[in-house]
DNA sequence: GTCTATAGAACGATAGAC
DNA sequence: GTCTATCGTTCTATAGAC
């Protein structure tokens, strides 16, 4: 049940994968999957029930490559801060959307089929993120003010709304600027990696959310 | 050409309003405006050349009701940067998605009158922001280390982003963690409003981020 | 396992009566 | 200005030969 040349239900899956991507959910019929992938009809329907189950192994397959680029990022030996703005300034095709998130707002997002390979694609970033925000406060060269959690639900919000930003204003450098905004904000809140550890607290400076709001 | 009673064509642009929010541009087909409306094929046909159009006129006058409703937030009579936390925290139907920007990843956008409204609403937004933030610079209480620009290109791609991550994990509780962190950021790069303006440097306390960061 | 042929419904748009 | 009727195409899916 594995070793096998590449069949047509590789080539269906591959077909659909691109199409998803350019086109999203909606937008991409069997039919045009069947002539990218060079496959007819029959072979479609023998390998899958549908439609939205050729999408499911599609995107299971995106989720998969996709984490594990993250991952190897995210597992570089460097220091937390430093990896956490290798991810915020990667390279990024801004007007392509995210591979994965670009599916947020069609109707199939509430099947969870198709969701969950999305959702565990950007929870996994936002993991790593959280991870390396741990790690820095930890070693002290992250502020008290923000908590790790909160910061890195923002970044990745950040990172999907670039894209968003950039495809409504058909410019990629609307998505740069958000970025260089979260890299900025990161850069205030966080003090030099490589420094010694703070045996005593950040000083009396920075306030504690507490001291800063109107709250 | 003006005084006519609640037309077809009205109700016509109304439910393409209604449907864009709901389902995007691709899944709304003319057939569903017209049910919904209560109106005749030929209705459609005669005021518009066909759905782009009308998608257009629908799209348009959402950016309109938005932005005046952005504008009177960020015309009330409230420091700069707490108009900003009002935005930030601002009530929002996350898995809704952003009425205009849910559009974003659509092939539509690629047409100039139906980008032009939704660009036009974050981009006020984004200006909104940027305006308040160099304000809230001018006077003294956003610490220099965050160019304002960018930071307003960063709270609108949290606010986007945010949408993206709710409907993802189909969970507005993960909007809400975005924002949360926008505000939090925002607390840690600013200082008290409504103290007295500083004549002199900010003070060794309260981070003005020359004394937190590595800049 | 792969193919061609085709079904039944919905798509965007048009025709033409009133 | 509004309506019903319908066009030709594409949609997702099935049938059935090879």
């Amino acid at each position: 049940m594995a070793r096998q040349g590449p069949s047509k239900r590789e080539a269906i899956v591959e077909a659909a994968k691109a199409l998803l991507w350019e086109r999203g959910y909606e937008a991409t019929s069997p039919r045009d999957v069947l002539a990218r992938s060079g496959a007819g009809q029959g072979s479609l329907y023998h390998h899958f029930p549908g439609k939205r189950e050729v999408a499911a192994a599609a995107l299971a397959e995106m989720a998969a490559e996709e984490i594990g680029a993250v991952d190897a990022l995210f597992g570089a030996p460097a220091p937390p801060l430093a990896r956490v703005r290798a991810y915020l300034t990667r390279e990024r095709e801004a007007l392509r959307g995210c591979r994965l998130a670009r599916l947020a707002n069609e109707a199939a997002m509430e099947e969870p089929a198709l969701r969950a390979p999305v959702a565990a694609y950007v929870g996994r970033i936002q993991a790593a993120l959280r991870g390396c925000l741990e790690e820095a406060r930890a070693a002290g060269t992250l502020a008290a003010t923000v908590e790790p959690g909160s910061l890195a639900a923002l970044l990745i919000a950040a990172v999907e709304g670039g894209y968003v930003l950039a495809r409504v204003h058909w410019d990629p450098g609307a998505m740069r600027a958000a970025l260089d905004g979260a890299v900025q904000v990161l850069d205030a809140v966080s003090r030099p990696e490589g420094a010694a550890p703070p045996s005593r607290p950040p000083a009396p400076a920075r306030g504690s959310a507490s001291g800063s709001g109107p709250a």
